[in-house]
RNA sequence: GAUUCGGUAGCUCAGUCGGUAGAGCAGCGGCCUUUUAAGCCGUGGGUCGAGGGUUCAAAUCCCUCCCGAGUCACCA
């Protein structure tokens, strides 16, 4: 290690990470702070775009004078000019700076000449700068922010290791030819690890990535002025809870010094939204992270969010109103937002953009999913009872004796885990014979007894409980039970739940004694919700992956 | 857990039959006061995921391992 470049680190500099350090040196020698403390702003980005749209250079000139500061993400320097694209908050303008010593024009000079100009030179892709100065247009009609004068650049971050900015991608004929070549337009830093890895690089990047999460935050904020709106109060319960409950899922443990007890990450909220209906709260929802101690695929991250609520008096049924406005305005929130951002793009009037958005609220615009139409989205989602969607592939359950039952397992060759229960059996059966087809959404429900012993028994048939699980694309996004409220039963059902798992059945959870008490003290009825978020993220953005909702999605250290 | 594919320069990738590695962009030096794929001239950069084996010779063939992605299985 030299006094001066110090890796900072077990790993050798590369070139460029050297080059950076020189020039950071060679600024710092210039007597410029690469590293100063703020910088006034006037405008964004985005804001210069919209006040310079359909104006010439004349008209815009006597705008007066703007400010913006960002990140260098191109330059094309040409001896004593320099055109950069600086990015804010993901939106990109062109920043042109002169070295002006001897300029014509009156008042567009950057005025710092030769003191400035070899900070300029030694700018690098990463950097961020502020620039002050007036919008013009280029000869060929890009809008442009022109530095001018004392104060028309300065240098507010220094970038000492290369982003993966993308490279140009090449259109060829088909003899080979290069045809066109686009950059920046297309995400190209593709290194899926990486990505994951260095979600600060990948959201530096590539702007769409961004827009991904910028939606989800939008889709949340519908989700929680919607329940807002309903009446519902948003609490906090706790995370680390020393008996877990609420689902079935294995937990994370971990330990409490001072008390020295073992505590577990939630698997669930939703016995402590219960006790707080019992606590007299009649409506109540959260936004939580769950841990469940599980593997990982395309739709399953080992933390995850999901908002559940619960309203007092109510039962599934009104649960699936409220599930499917909230879905269906999220959803058009989400469309809007994606129709606005593209309309520059697309060449959409702002007119047309109206109609656009007007079509979207109405519901005429389809929700798509990985390239398919969701035809249904928008209208009234099916419910479909699992007996009756059974029925209709020509297994009727009821009509059935255990035996047929346990044939038709056997002639498919499926494979029941656990003993033989005729519900357990109806839900095979649903999942190989009906899963596979769902798309359009539905609120599949009526699920068998077993299934969960914190639901309601359904009251038309004692075999099943008052439970949905909304599928949509063939993702299930949620759950929804009438809750159960019987204290006699749920202690019958949790201690059964206990002995299971001291048989050695997997996923069970302890008896939670508290949780009873609260139910015996009294507990009105109702209904109560979860609704997967990063799911929900996933068929509103389009994405084939949890991953890509989540911004930092969990992976094995490096 | 099973299985398929992948890991080569900062990024994206190529690398034939085994013969000590290439391209574009990025970088560095030079020229250039309206560029936007900037252009022109010059130029540096590699523990080919790790380890072992076969071979005169391994990015390449074999084995083990690590990491990632996909599929399946698991998943109230």
């Amino acid at each position: 290690m030299s006094e001066q470049i110090s890796t900072g680190g077990a790993q050798a500099l590369t070139d460029q990470e050297l080059a950076r350090r020189e020039n950071l040196r060679r600024i710092r020698e210039l007597g410029v702070e690469p590293y100063p403390y703020r910088f006034e702003f006037s405008h964004r980005a985005a804001d210069l775009r919209l006040m310079g749209e359909g104006k010439e250079s004349a008209a815009l000139r006597v705008l007066g004078t703007y400010s913006l500061a960002g990140r260098v993400v191109a330059f094309r320097g040409s001896g004593k000019t320099a055109f950069l694209n600086i990015q804010d908050d993901h939106e990109r303008i062109q920043v042109y700076l002169r070295k002006d010593d001897d300029a014509q024009e009156a008042g567009l000079v950057l005025g710092q000449g030769d003191a400035i100009w070899p900070v300029v030179r030694s700018l690098d892709l990463g950097d961020f700068i502020g620039v002050r100065g007036v919008l013009m247009r280029t000869k060929s009609g890009e809008l442009t922010l022109q530095a001018v004068g004392p104060n028309g650049f300065e240098l507010l971050s220094k970038s000492i290791k290369p982003l993966p900015f993308p490279k140009v991608e090449e259109t060829k004929d088909e003899s080979g030819k290069v045809i066109g070549r686009k950059s920046f337009q297309s995400s190209l830093f593709t290194d899926i690890e990486a990505r994951y890895r260095q979600r600060y690089a990948d959201l530096a990047v590539n702007p769409e990535v961004a827009n991904v999460f910028r939606l989800r935050t939008a889709m949340v904020q519908e989700v929680r002025s919607y329940l807002l709106e309903q009446q519902f109060l948003e609490v906090e319960t706790p995370t680390l809870q020393a008996i877990y409950g609420g689902a079935s899922a294995r937990p994370f443990v971990t330990h409490h010094n001072a008390l020295d007890i073992p505590l577990y990450l939630r698997v669930s909220n939703e016995l402590y939204l219960k006790r707080l209906i019992a606590g007299g709260f009649d409506r109540v929802f959260e936004f939580v992270k769950d841990f469940r101690n599980e593997g990982i695929d395309r739709t399953h991250n080992p933390e995850f969010t999901q908002v559940e609520f619960y309203q007092a008096y109510a039962d599934y049924n009104d649960m699936m109103v409220h599930f499917q406005a909230i879905w269906q305005r999220a959803a058009k929130t989400v469309l809007k937002l994606k129709a606005r951002r593209s309309a520059l793009a697309r060449g959409v009037t702002p007119e047309a953009l109206e109609r656009e958005c007007q079509a979207i609220q109405a519901g005429d615009v389809p929700l798509v999913y990985q390239g398919r139409e969701l035809t249904t989205f928008f209208g009234q989602w099916e419910r479909l009872p699992v007996k009756t969607a059974l029925k209709r592939k020509g297994v009727d359950i009821d009509a059935m004796a255990d035996d047929e039952l346990q044939d038709l397992i056997k002639r498919n060759h499926w494979e029941l885990d656990g003993t033989f229960t005729r519900g357990r059996a109806m839900m095979l059966a649903f999942e190989e014979m009906v899963e596979p087809d769902l798309w359009e959404p539905a609120f599949v429900m009526d699920h068998p007894l077993e299934s969960t012993p914190l639901c309601k028994v359904h009251r038309a048939d004692p075999t099943l409980v008052e439970r949905f699980e909304p599928a949509i694309a063939g993702m299930e996004v949620g759950n929804s039970y009438s809750e159960l409220n019987d204290p006699i039963v749920q202690r019958r059902l949790l201690e059964q739940q206990v002995e299971r798992g001291r048989g050695g059945e997997d996923e069970t959870h302890p008896l939670d004694e508290d949780f009873l008490r609260a139910m015996e003290y009294g507990m009105p009825p109702m209904g109560g919700v979860g609704i997967g978020i990063d799911r929900m993220a996933m068929l509103l953005t389009d994405q084939s992956s949890i991953r890509d909702v989540l911004l930092f999605p969990l992976q094995r250290p490096e």
